[in-house]
DNA sequence: AAGTGTGCCAACCGCAGAGAC
DNA sequence: GGTCTCTGCGGTTGGCACACT
């Protein structure tokens, strides 16, 4: 049935990308623009399929992409986006533009998992709770430890982001300026990170930015600070559920967009302080 | 110094969706 | 409507670098 794998074409080079192939990779998608994989490889010369060729300019080449440690606030909207949203990689590196997909989906793999999962054990080995128990209020969250939730989330010794760090200069600054000026850049500069904002609400308009707001409706919005609960295990949204208020606040209007774009965007580092101390799903 | 184990990340593979014909 | 092609996504892996013995 299917089409072979357009790799196993004979005299198609795999293996690490060369400097040299970058270079060629990038003055052509200088001045052609990104798109059109399929000629890149005949256009160019490079031994390359031009799956291969798009994957390099998405996770490596194209300008805008943050290398390097992921910050506090970077880890901790990737533990919520992903308790949020499932392994969408995609999805949620549309929330930080300026990671690419396979490297929220490398750094979640390699490090946030084994965080969340060392967490985890220390939370059974403590005794505390992580989430508080259903039907309860806030006032009476028992074992729950928010602060000791904290402390081991950003614990040292939970394996170090630092150790994730950048090997080789990103060769897309090559292109810094350039896609400033460009009349349709597909994506952004470093230096326009004060258009976030645009980001968002471009990706609110496609299917992601869609599934993102219907995620929301099975959340619970906790407005007073801002952060999110999965619907199923806020205590708050039990309670109101049973009142009542929560299901017509949902069902007529879904929580508002904005207080994710809120958060998410939010770049006050007390934000961060408040969404580590959130209890989320294990995976 | 040499061998082995482990962590990490870039890149590959296979599948699915969308669009063109 | 069926087939083909292109593109995008998520899972997986190869191989390098470093740590440990």
């Amino acid at each position: 049935m299917g089409r072979p794998p357009c790799c196993d074409k004979i005299g198609i080079k795999k293996g690490p990308w060369t400097p040299e192939e970058d270079i060629i990779l990038v003055s052509y998608i200088q001045e052609h623009g990104p798109g059109n994989w399929r000629s890149v490889p005949t256009n160019t010369g490079l031994m390359r399929c031009s799956k291969s060729c798009r994957l390099r300019w998405t996770n490596y080449l194209r300008p805008g992409i943050k290398r390097g440690n992921f910050t506090p606030h970077e880890e901790g909207m990737i533990i919520h986006l992903q308790a949020l949203l499932g392994n969408k990689w995609a999805a949620i590196a549309s929330y930080l533009p300026q990671r690419t997909d396979n490297d929220i989906k490398n750094y979640w793999n390699t490090h946030l998992k084994k965080k969340l999962k060392k967490i985890q054990t220390e939370l059974d080995s403590h005794n505390f709770a992580p989430f508080p128990p259903p039907n309860s209020d806030n006032s009476s969250t028992n074992n729950y430890d928010h602060h000791q939730f904290s402390k081991l989330l950003n614990s040292p010794n939970s394996s170090s982001s630092s150790l994730y760090a950048s090997s080789t200069e990103n060769i897309s600054r090559l292109l810094e300026g350039w896609m400033r000026s460009s009349p349709n850049p597909s994506r952004r500069n470093n230096n326009d990170i004060d258009h976030d904002d645009e980001t968002l609400h471009e990706a609110q308009k496609n299917d992601q930015g869609q599934e993102i707001v219907k995620s929301c409706e099975k959340s619970w919005i906790n407005q007073d600070e801002g952060i999110i609960i999965p619907k199923e295990k806020s205590s708050n949204y039990a309670n109101c559920e049973s009142s009542g208020v929560v299901a017509n606040e949902i069902k007529t209007s879904p929580p508002p967009f904005t207080y994710l774009e809120k958060w998410l965007l939010e770049e006050n580092g007390g934000q961060v302080e408040e969404l580590m101390e959130l209890p989320m799903i294990f995976t």
